[in-house]
DNA sequence: TGTACATCAGTGAACGCGCGTTCACTGATGTAC
DNA sequence: TGTACATCAGTGAACGCGCGTTCACTGATGTAC
């Protein structure tokens, strides 16, 4: 028989396009108003189609955050986790967590706002996998175990440095901090070394 | 004329009773569920009334949100403003708030949740004053002019202060920290201590 | 290349549901005299 | 103390509204031969 006539055909039209968009204007708006506050008509005026439209490509509103959240709560998972593989040492480590963290606020504060600040109601459907809060305890699992940092408890030295990070971003979303988080990046990386413990890095 | 007929005339049936009630479980279900996700019905149920009743003491689901928020957030920034009144050095107010947040967390969970973690959605119905935020910036910023702490910028130090400490009570809602805050107060403090730059205390 | 058919993104109207809120009413309690 | 009236917490049923979702349909595009 002909291989050909079994082989999986793909089709192409312009309908991922607009899946793309969808997901794009449900971020912006999920950041900017909470799930609740968006309704499906809202992301489906932002997208530029008929309400009808939304169900061609995901099966429900619930499946449209999901898909938004996993998207980009992966994908700040494998950064931080290429951070943790790409230094020996546990300071360069931080360094650059705090880094990206501040990156991504700045470049792409819809996101760190659905993921970072209103995760609450999405982290019950996902697993532990590709967890970003996972992956920074795990770094700092490492680095009791290796004695890098004064603070014993791993998940006490992760919160400590994950909130010291985020609530900067709260306090700029409301106005209470000016610049961008760039600005605020070196005494934010100060604060959190002595914070967890370590030594000053020799230059 | 006798001044008894023009005095405001008192009553009191059991209404208050339920109208602290209502406040309560109103309370409890939106740190549980968050404001969105709990309807009239679900606050009048726990109360044990109709939920028509409700409106015999809130114009409207909203207005009780507020009265809760108010409440506990008023309270809070009397707390904070009274331990910063009751000391003249900064080490000692530090430990204080940070006692303070971990006893809040401890013993009153719903009210932290609600206060400190969903926030987000009524800090903009209410105003500055009474505001527990504005209460510890205005402590970091005392402490800065001062030259108490290593940070120079109050706001990021009320931020980082303020994200050690909440966020690690986070953490023990999503069952990722064990025991009470209280165990971790300790750990805790010296962290923050660290993170701001302020001395150990000689004892 | 041309023709017939299958696929599928998108539409507009309608659906049922649960929500916050309103209403007329009840009955118990407080007040005036 | 007794009686008539005012107050008000609470009720059960109903309201309108906006929501997420479904439906039959259209039209453009890809595929088979």
């Amino acid at each position: 028989m002909m291989s050909t006539t079994t082989a999986p055909k793909r089709r192409r039209r312009d309908g991922a396009a607009t899946r793309e968009k969808i997901l794009a204007e449900a971020l912006r708006l999920f950041a900017h108003k909470g799930y609740d506050a968006t309704s499906i008509k809202d992301i489906s005026a932002a997208v530029g189609v008929a309400d009808a439209a939304l169900y061609r490509h995901f099966p429900s509103k619930d499946d449209i955050a999901q898909a938004v959240f996993a998207r980009h709560y992966r994908a700040l998972a494998d950064e931080i986790e290429a951070i943790a593989g790409a230094h020996k040492s546990f300071a360069p480590i931080l360094d650059d967590l705090i880094a990206l963290l501040c990156r991504l606020y700045d470049e792409q504060p819809d996101v760190f706002t659905f993921i970072l600040i209103n995760q609450h109601n999405h982290l019950r459907h996902i697993g532990f996998s590709g967890n970003p809060v996972e992956a920074v305890s795990s770094i700092m699992r490492q680095a009791c175990e290796r004695g890098d940092i004064a603070i014993k408890e791993p998940d006490i030295a992760a919160a400590i440095a994950l909130g010291a990070a985020i609530q900067p971003a709260i306090f700029h979303l409301y106005g209470r901090l000016a610049g961008t988080l760039e600005d605020h990046r070196p005494a934010l990386s100060a604060s959190i070394r002595r914070a967890l413990g370590i030594c000053e890095p020799q230059t």
